[in-house]
RNA sequence: GGCGCCAUAGCCAAGUGGUAAGGCAGAGGUCUGCAAAACCUUUACCCCCAGUUCGAGUCUGGGUGGCGCCUCCA
């Protein structure tokens, strides 16, 4: 397939260290909260490249970090760090919090038909890692000790702004309000592998390690967590586009300097989900989850096809018109999936020569949209009811939007003798004689009074179909 | 200020030099007492200005606009 690379600022054929298999790695959620629709939408985006990946036929393990310690908490850097915040605003302890977090995070991830990744590392779990990683560091001079944390020296590197050509001159550090800049640092993008002072004193988790008690920087896990599990060589690295500078291009950093040779061949970056106002963030207090869209009705899988039906590289604007299209589109596929018949035999040939079209199509950079497309084609080809299934059940495979099963559901839910059916038999039969009165204003009244009740009816040459919506 | 991504119909979008896919919404139609559903038909001089070319949405240069990053973010 081709995949557009971050590093080359092209897309790229993809091709894995090891032929057949594919190591890829996935910045996890930082669990000090409900992720919101925006932070589901890369995860989403990942889930359809690792899908997409099985379905060429790669054996693929996907590693994913849990960032359980260690994030700053707002914009004005006044000292606390989120895990921290969220156990205090809920009165919990920071292991509780983030349990907790973590499972709403896999729950949502199952709503969305997101896979669970191989392995899930908390970042807590491996500090024994870190402090090998980071003493070897300061064993080879990539890193120094000052005000008794650990720096990573970035003039150590050949080339340390990877993803964009930064002119250091021109970088504004400290750029949002009352960040200040860290006078321990010898070059302005040093970061820190180590704290154990800093001005975030109230950490609530704090290790040992040979330059005293205190907590790993903001990056360090990644790094630990992938070559843990996935070794010296990288194939894809996943995250949002946030995270390239400096988180990324850190991870970069310590990580080849640490091994002494080029770590991560493809880095693939999920552009944002807008509103109107800009990114949605949850330091932005407003955001949306899955939670949400299920109160409002929405069935998560339409949002999953919201974004499938944009591009990974593209700004998403959010807005409440576009979720509404996607739930048009979705029911209505839905219908049409349902109303396919079970007879005939597959035409293998007409599944193949349909797979290897939409093979084509996303495996060019991940074009879901067109993916998506694929799937109305498949409706409406010439081929029989059970070849349609067929392909429609393949693509699924990597859209994830459980197609077959919502239809399956629909029939059922149709087909269901549901409950007070005699009373709505009765007055559908009151209608019709209504109708044969010619009393439409009955009629209608009776049709509104059904509707009320949650029962759809339409006349079809075949008499009264009815249903629950 | 620096760097990056993006710019196609009301909305989401495809398009990788040869006379603009698809979806949603809208409009018209078939059917219906009226609806609903379904089906059919229909809706674009591709942000602007130069340039390359027989030919540009597609390449080049310059603008404009939106978004992101510059040590919390997916």
């Amino acid at each position: 397939m081709k995949l557009y690379n971050s590093l080359s600022h092209t897309k790229e054929e993809f091709v894995p260290h090891v032929p057949g298999k594919v190591s890829m790695y996935t910045c996890g959620p930082t669990v000090y909260h409900y992720a919101h629709i925006g932070n589901l939408r890369s995860y989403i985006m990942e889930d359809v490249l690792e899908k997409f990946l099985r379905y060429d036929g790669y054996d693929v393990k996907r590693v994913m970090n849990i960032t359980d310690v260690g994030h700053l908490a707002s914009d004005a850097d006044t000292g606390e760090d989120k895990m921290v915040k969220g156990a205090q605003r809920e009165h919990k302890t920071v292991m509780e919090i983030a349990k907790f977090y973590t499972d709403a995070f896999f729950a949502d991830c199952r709503k969305l038909n997101i896979k669970y990744p191989d392995v899930v590392q908390p970042a807590t779990g491996m500090i024994d890692d870190y402090i090998k990683v980071i003493t070897k560091l300061l064993d080879t001079g990539y890193a120094y000790l000052a005000g008794g944390n650990v720096y990573f020296d970035t003039s150590k590197l050949k080339k340390y702004y990877v993803f964009n050509d930064h002119d250091e001159e021109n970088l504004a550090v400290g750029v949002r309000d009352s960040v200040e800049e860290d006078q321990n640092k010898r070059n302005k993008a040093d970061f820190v592998l180590w704290f154990t002072k800093s001005k975030f004193e109230d950490q609530a988790l704090k290790w040992d390690s040979p330059w005293g008690v205190g907590y790993p920087g903001w990056h360090i896990e990644c790094s630990c967590i992938s070559m843990k599990y996935l070794g010296e060589y990288l194939d894809i690295h996943c995250g949002g586009i946030d995270n390239a500078f400096p988180h990324h291009t850190n991870e970069i950093a310590q990580s080849e300097a640490y091994l002494g040779h080029p770590w991560c061949r493809y880095w693939m970056h999920v552009h944002h989900l807008n509103t109107s106002s800009g990114k949605m963030s949850k330091s932005k207090g407003e955001f949306l989850t899955v939670s949400l869209l299920e109160e409002k009705g929405y069935d998560p899988l339409v949002y999953r096809l919201f974004c499938l039906q944009s591009h990974y590289r593209k700004g998403l604007v959010f807005s409440w018109e576009n979720l509404d299209n996607a739930k048009a589109a979705y029911d209505k596929l839905v219908a049409r999936v349902a109303a396919l018949g079970e007879d005939g035999e597959v035409d293998q040939a007409a599944v193949d020569a349909a797979r290897a079209a939409f093979i084509e199509a996303v495996g060019n950079d991940l074009n879901t949209s067109l993916g998506v497309t694929a799937v109305y084609d498949a409706l409406k080809a010439g081929t029989n009811d059970a070849t349609k299934r067929a392909i429609i059940a393949d693509f699924d495979k990597v859209l994830g939007l459980d197609l077959l099963g919502r239809a399956a559901a629909l029939k059922e839910k149709e087909a269901a003798p549901a409950e007070g059916a005699e009373e709505i038999e009765a007055l559908i039969a009151q209608r019709a004689q209504a109708k044969k009165e010619k009393n439409w204003a009955q009629a209608d009244a009776i049709r509104d009074q059904l509707k009320a009740m949650g029962v759809e009816i339409k006349d079809t040459p075949n008499g009264v179909e009815w249903k629950r919506i």
